[in-house]
DNA sequence: TCCTGGGATTGAAACGATTCAACCCCTGGG
DNA sequence: CCCAGGGGTTGAATCGTTTCAATCCCAGGA
């Protein structure tokens, strides 16, 4: 193993100079930074980050925590979330580390094995309940992190949210302007935050539109494919009539489809049907699904960036980014 | 943060001794791993990993690289994997970090930066190809890996593999037990070996049941629901017959059958169709899929076992395991 | 010519663990 | 009674960086 005493020796200078050459070039003479340089790509030296962690007190790694039993996520939003996040990492030049949990008690034991054993700087919450557990755990360990979601307006701890009251608003007022009257609504727990605050706008665009809210037509029900498909055909098989049909996630949509083409209904054309994600399959689905996109990117870009603040010490402000309305076949 | 002088401190005993009842139980005392012990659980202490890899020269980390440009990994499947190697690296005490790549050739400098900046132990290679040009790299830099995936029947370095040749092979047999006679097939390009693995099941189970390959029959395509789609409906469009379809993927069949339901022939009675996958959509498809389940837990485990090995510098034999072929209602 | 000051460089002390070699103490055999 | 030997424990060196404080050198002002 190369290490920087041995780009020292080779570029004539000591292992002090290599180390600010690399951390604080300002410091040095151009005409020594460059020979030093020369040296480390001769060399292909790359400083062993165990002992840079050691001195510096810092991983540049993020924690991610992916829950595995039966809160396990397999919604594809979370591999398009992964990627996102990964490329955000590389961006600022960080390391993501996954660590999966099968339940949410060990969540906490693992959060502190990976912090106080200084694996990670900080976390990455996802999946975020309402009365999340992990939240007081980290603000009493002080233990920075940020939360992809919020619990309320804004609170006590940075977050980073898809701006899901506004997104569904939009598409009741979209539904509406189209001629809908009775909007279905699928919904997941709404102890899932994110599921709330959907549900939240499903209520403020019927409100907007004059429109009557009837409990009918809202199932609650797991985020899943399976339970989308059951929930809307419990709908159509109690008989209760509805021209459009929203579900918070693109995952449930695509289940709800396929109750509706079993029910000889076709989606797009007999009834409206509008998703929540834009994930890959939506624009592939049969007919091709209208929903309320996540812009992957920019979420991974502000995750990431509120992440290196609140790991500086600093408060980041939350940020609410709003998602962006797909018009496909399907509504 | 709370050192191992803090514990021996604590416990009355030197820091070596804490050492040793962390790493090496049976040198000490049972009365003193006691108090030890003890004393570490009242301060809360865990080990600086930094500290540790420094001196230890290990990591005790899997990379996995994730490429994210175009060669960008959408399938549901791989967040099934990342899921099985969480839990598999929980298992033995192992964490996995995460790289993104947006293209091939960089790749190989991530991997320089990872192993030589001493981030992780060695690697976990996913999205195989034929001409891979990080095997090589690897093996000449002496960088420990594991292939998930493998090139030709056993080769150089250690892999693990789901065999899709048997698994195709299986579901050709069992088709043609149904009494079909004209089997289309669509795969991704052969390049990614483990369509070409697939594709010799495919032939193979032709050659079994004495009936002639018709090139026909074959579509070579992106590993997509789009691309399975456009390619059934292009079979579809030239007429030409078939009571059967194999996709090598479990996206690419449900992107057919979207095709099937469109030119009016209803999966699983007018023609049958099977993936390769088991993705949690599959179960939930219309009609649910019949498919080849990819046993992801097994595989987890046996990739990090294996690797496990290769970091110990053994040569870990090949795993090669069998897919389960999951009789549903498309087929 | 001498002195001052500032930029560039360096030596050495950490950071927090592991582990070798040395040490201590006690038991049991000669 | 002495000594050998072994189990248990410890001191100290070490892993590869970073960074403080000290040093060196040179230009420019008095």
């Amino acid at each position: 193993m190369t290490t920087i005493r041995d780009v020292a020796r080779r570029a004539g200078v000591s292992p002090a100079t290599v180390s600010y050459v690399l951390n604080n070039p300002g410091l040095v003479r151009p005409e020594t930074r460059e020979r030093v340089l020369r040296a480390i790509a001769e060399l292909g030296y790359h400083p062993h980050a165990g002992a840079r962690q050691l001195k510096r007190r810092r991983t540049d790694t993020v924690g991610l925590i992916l829950p595995t039993g039966e809160r396990r996520l397999s919604d594809p939003f979370f591999l398009e979330l992964i990627h996102a996040l990964g490329d955000a990492c590389a961006v600022h030049q960080l390391d993501l580390l996954i660590a999966t949990c099968r339940n949410p008690v060990a969540d906490l034991r693992l959060i502190d094995r990976l912090y106080k054993g200084r694996r990670v700087d900080g976390f990455l919450l996802i999946d975020l309940q309402r009365q999340d557990p992990r939240i007081p755990h980290l603000q009493a360990a002080g233990i920075p992190f940020v939360a992809f979601g919020r619990i309320e307006e804004d609170g006590t701890f940075p977050w980073v949210d898809v701006d899901g009251t506004a997104g569904i608003r939009e598409a009741v007022a979209y539904l509406v302007g189209k001629g809908h009257r009775r909007i279905a609504y699928l919904s997941p727990p709404l102890s899932l935050t994110f599921a709330h605050h959907r549900f939240q706008g499903y209520r403020a665009g019927l409100a907007d539109a004059g429109l009557p809210f009837d409990e009918t037509l809202v199932r609650t029900t797991r985020p899943t494919m399976e339970a989308g498909y059951e929930a809307a055909r419990a709908l159509l098989a109690e008989g209760i009539p509805f021209t459009a049909l929203i579900a918070a996630t693109d995952l449930m949509a695509l289940g709800a489809m396929r109750a509706l083409h079993e029910a000889g209904r076709t989606p797009g054309r007999d009834v409206a049907v509008v998703g929540f994600d834009d994930i890959p399959m939506a624009a592939q689905a049969h007919p091709p699904l209208t929903t309320l996109r996540q812009p992957m990117d920019q979420i991974g870009e502000a995750l990431i960036r509120t992440w290196l603040a609140a790991v500086n010490g600093e408060t980041p402000p939350p940020t609410l980014i709003r998602p962006i309305l797909i018009q496909r076949e399907s509504a």
